[in-house]
DNA sequence: GTAGCATGCAACCCTCGAGTTGCCCATCGA
DNA sequence: TCGATGGGCAACTCGAGGGTTGCATGCTAC
């Protein structure tokens, strides 16, 4: 690892992004409210040490910030990793898709000494 | 799977890219060049059955696509599905980071329909 | 045609991710 | 104060992902 965004983040980010419940969760967050641990689990199939695992990834990936407040604990979006993963992608396939290319060019700053 | 782009497709292509082996061989085809699974495996250290395991990976995710030579078989970067991918971080993180809410409305054409 | 290189396929470990149940702690409200 | 609710922690099961070895197949070159 090497600096603020090490060469493996963009991995952690991508593996919470792999799975289905998680890539739910932040759905749920796009819109900038919070969520509490059981509040999610009311409306997933799982239960709620389940969800509360993946927030804990969520959050190990930076895709999440947590503040408690009371007895409960919420959860927000924290968009930058995502930047950086949607930088990644546009490094790689920018050279093939028009449009990668221009978010490329739109991302150019954040992509800067990555390897 | 399902069709041509479901809505777990998107799933599939942040799996494949959760590996560093594979992010690593995307980031060799990023430069439109193709590569057979021997040449990737003298360079990776792993054998080349495991580097062929990888490459199945990302062809069942639509990353790349693969191409018989003789004898030889060549993978392609196949960019498509890294843009759906770019597009559904877009819409998450659009309304919280600028540049990506830039992104999402470039590529907002190929969200609509998406849930 | 035959040796040799590039792959593909199958069977097999071994680790770890996802989910569960059970228990304990903290906080709110009557 | 004390019951009830929201969360965290620990131990456990189960299945799949990543890796390996071994063998079969197919094309090339001599």
């Amino acid at each position: 690892m090497r600096l603020e965004t090490p060469a493996d983040a963009v991995g952690n980010v991508f593996f919470a992004l792999a799975d289905d419940t998680r890539r739910h969760v932040l759905e749920r967050l796009g819109d900038g409210s919070t969520v509490t641990p059981n509040a999610l689990a009311a409306q997933l199939p799982v239960t709620r040490q389940a969800v509360a695992k993946h927030l804990a990834v969520l959050q190990a990936a930076g895709l999440v910030t947590k503040s408690r407040a009371g007895r409960e604990t919420r959860y927000r979006l924290q968009p930058q990793r995502l930047t950086d993963a949607a930088a990644w992608i546009a490094a790689v396939g920018g050279q093939w898709d028009e449009r990668l290319a221009r978010l490329d060019k739109l991302l150019g700053e954040r992509r800067r000494g990555r390897r």
